[in-house]
DNA sequence: ACACGATCCTGACTGC
DNA sequence: TGCAGTCAGGATCGTG
């Protein structure tokens, strides 16, 4: 859709979501054709002809496509203009996110720091174990680590866990190889799932055509404290690891 | 090595 | 109604 069209013109609405400096920014970007989007882990890597842009939603972030034009809103933070008119937009309410220039998207050192891709590699249970093996750092914060699995964020760590039947308080060392195989099978079975349905909605999140996602209504556990466990019947917990929400029960 | 808190921001919601 | 406090799909850094 996006691909081999060309980057008319570049608005930068906060500069503070751009790493670049704003004028090195636009000048790299503009002008040049989009040659292929792709996605590593959290990241969006858009190649151009010269370097690329990568991209991360942070909490709040979102690509949107628009073709009609619609007026600016306050969360737009960068615009591009394509040779078609359309636009694709980052919106942002938090300004977590952000994107960055680079001349070689390959060697990016962001990129370079993430683990096998929790959605579409193949990792070994036994690798895992040996990673973990004399770790005494929570399983939660363990599978949310980018450089570990890539790719999980809080709401699927949650309900990862909760599927495979490991309660996010355990040691990560003390994870057993039987126990390694469910969160592996789990975590590319809820990343599939959560796609299949468009991703999860809670407030912010919308796919790029401004469309919520529909995963929310599949979540098990995640932000649903005092509520019946779908296992057991008992009210699901609520505990802070790592500064983050988790929820759990059986 | 890791737990913890602060930080970067904005907005929605809660309680007084 | 107003205002302070809390919390939220993330990642990084400093301190102990």
């Amino acid at each position: 859709m996006l691909e081999g069209k060309r980057i008319e013109r570049v608005e930068i609405h906060r500069a503070s979501v751009v790493k670049n400096s704003p004028d090195q920014f636009i000048q790299a970007t503009q002008g040049q054709l989009i040659r292929l989007i792709e996605r590593r882990a959290k990241y969006i890597l858009i190649h151009l002809e010269r370097g690329g842009i990568l991209g991360h939603l942070g909490m709040s972030g979102k690509f949107i496509l628009d073709f009609k034009l619609k007026p600016i809103h306050s969360h737009d933070r960068v615009i591009f203009t394509l040779e078609d008119q359309s636009r694709l937009i980052f919106s942002e309410i938090r300004c977590f996110g952000f994107l960055e220039y680079l001349e070689d998207l390959a060697t990016s050192e962001r990129l370079e720091r993430l683990g096998p891709d929790g959605l579409i590699d193949e990792i070994d249970p036994l690798a895992m174990r040996r990673r973990a093996r004399g770790s005494r750092r929570n399983i939660k914060e363990w599978i949310m680590d980018q450089a570990v699995i890539a790719g999980i964020g809080n709401i699927y760590a949650n309900e990862i866990l909760f599927a495979a039947q490991v309660k996010p308080t355990r040691q990560a060392g003390r994870i057993s190889k039987a126990e390694w195989e469910r969160i592996l099978k789990e975590t590319k079975g809820i990343l599939e799932l959560a796609l299949i349905h468009n991703g999860t909605s809670i407030s912010d999140y919308r796919r790029v055509d401004d469309k919520t996602g529909e995963f929310q209504g599949f979540l098990q556990v995640y932000g649903k404290e005092g509520q019946p466990c779908p296992r057991c019947g008992r009210p699901i917990k609520k505990i802070t690891q790592g500064g983050r929400s988790s929820w759990y029960c059986c």
